[in-house]
DNA sequence: TCTACTTAGAGTCAATCTGACTCTTACAAA
DNA sequence: TTTGTAAGAGTCAGATTGACTCTAAGTAGA
């Protein structure tokens, strides 16, 4: 006890995005904090996650704690930042290993809304306990640059979409308007999309292409790094939670 | 003691870059690596670091490591990854928080160089102890991608420079000639350059302007991360180490 | 069945950016 | 005074980007 005390506790932290409809019906975006059931900063709203243990890795901890919080796995998870300010906790020293993910919107649906669990407009959080205001801020900024340089943005979708729907991610997150024509040339010359042939019915206008990303194309440059983490970073669609 | 053997311990490692004339007379990049003087991996060469104490940020545990193994201070210092894999160290649980850093090739001259430590060229360096040859590839990776859209390569040199030493830095980090009229061009579109109205006196050709940075201007933007780390990135130059 | 409405998707155009290149300037050395 | 070298200004063509137009192909309603 004593003993743990003296030292440098560490934790992991995820921050966890993902696109859902409004009340008003357009999507913005979202994201679930758990309500704390202890001291300090009791009853105030936090980020899921907690102490890395022994035989885990930094990943799988983010990851399972995202599912613990939850039950969704994600679709894109990466490394955020280690914060490990000497203030950060009030009584005791914590530093956090924060990782951010993607989840589908269609599959946030079926996640766990509970009294201690329930998803937030990330643009207006109420104030959160220990330094997780900064944090979400600071993935809520790599979110946004990283959306403009890399194709992570079908990490907010199913596995097949039409543009106008990969376009209305780009959208509702860097909350700006995005030229279709435009869009559809980008996109096009990334080579990252393939066509599938279907196209969606039941729209009031012309049918629009299905399209599902290359999977044989990593979604982003992670240098060397992707020796280590490519195979944890896309996790399966079809993987089952047991 | 078995407390400690059974939690996940906590270090803080740097991979510490300089430009440095080689012994063919052009500038190559180095860093600094320790020799390990204990077991696991004995006599093999190493990142300068080590644990995590109880009331240091991990900035400054970065910095300090790198004062006790170079006597140099960090031009620039950013957090490049934390790296947890279970078996990164053979017998114990380590987390390592790894920063990266640039110090001025002037002053890696004045740095230490002992039978434990030496400085190697930074691409081709001998097996390292755990994973630190994936840290290091990373780091550089990182250097070389924030290079050039960044404007951090003013870290290698000193307080003022000409455009052909700044020029110099991206040819030697990035491997490839540059031209120096578009070079020139975009430094100058860039606006983070001052003229100092002196110029370098005693070349064999016309005498350049000698230029210094406009420290008003971030080097990098961290986003909302300049909250907390935006005055410990820049170390200042004149500071005294006491 | 026809018309109106809406978005898909192809294409155009001009401004900007980028890489390759030329030309003149200003110093040191011979 | 001539020669060599890099500084620094400038040019030009191809690529990229943002704003925009036009036709295609569906549904919904008259």
């Amino acid at each position: 006890m004593s003993t743990a005390e003296s030292q440098v506790a560490l934790a992991v932290s995820t921050v966890i995005f993902a696109l859902r409809p409004s009340a008003a019906g357009e999507p913005e975006l979202v994201l679930p904090l758990v309500r704390r059931i202890r001291e300090p900063y009791e009853g105030q709203w936090a980020l899921p996650g907690g102490p890395l243990t022994l035989h885990e890795d930094l990943a799988e901890a983010a990851s399972r704690t995202l599912l613990e919080t939850t039950a969704l796995e994600p679709r894109y998870l990466e490394q955020l930042y280690a914060f490990g300010q000497l203030d950060r906790s009030p009584d005791d020293r914590v530093v956090s290993i924060v990782y951010w993910a993607l989840v589908a919107g269609d599959e946030a649906d079926r996640a766990i809304q509970s009294e201690n669990v329930q998803w937030f407009t990330a643009d207006d959080l109420p104030e959160l306990a220990f330094d997780h205001n900064l944090i979400v801020d600071y993935a809520l900024w790599r979110l946004r640059t990283k959306l403009e340089y890399s194709r992570i943005a079908h990490g907010f979708l199913g596995e097949t979409f039409t543009l106008a729907q990969l376009r209305e991610v780009y959208e509702v997150v860097l909350r700006k308007p995005v030229d279709p024509g435009n869009f559809r040339r980008m996109v096009e010359a990334s080579g990252t999309v393939v066509a599938t042939g279907e196209r969606l019915a039941g729209t009031p206008h012309r049918p629009p292409q299905l399209y599902r990303y290359d999977t044989s194309i990593d979604l982003t440059d992670h240098g060397p790094l992707s020796r280590l983490s490519a195979p944890r970073t896309y996790v399966s669609l079809r993987g089952e939670n047991t």
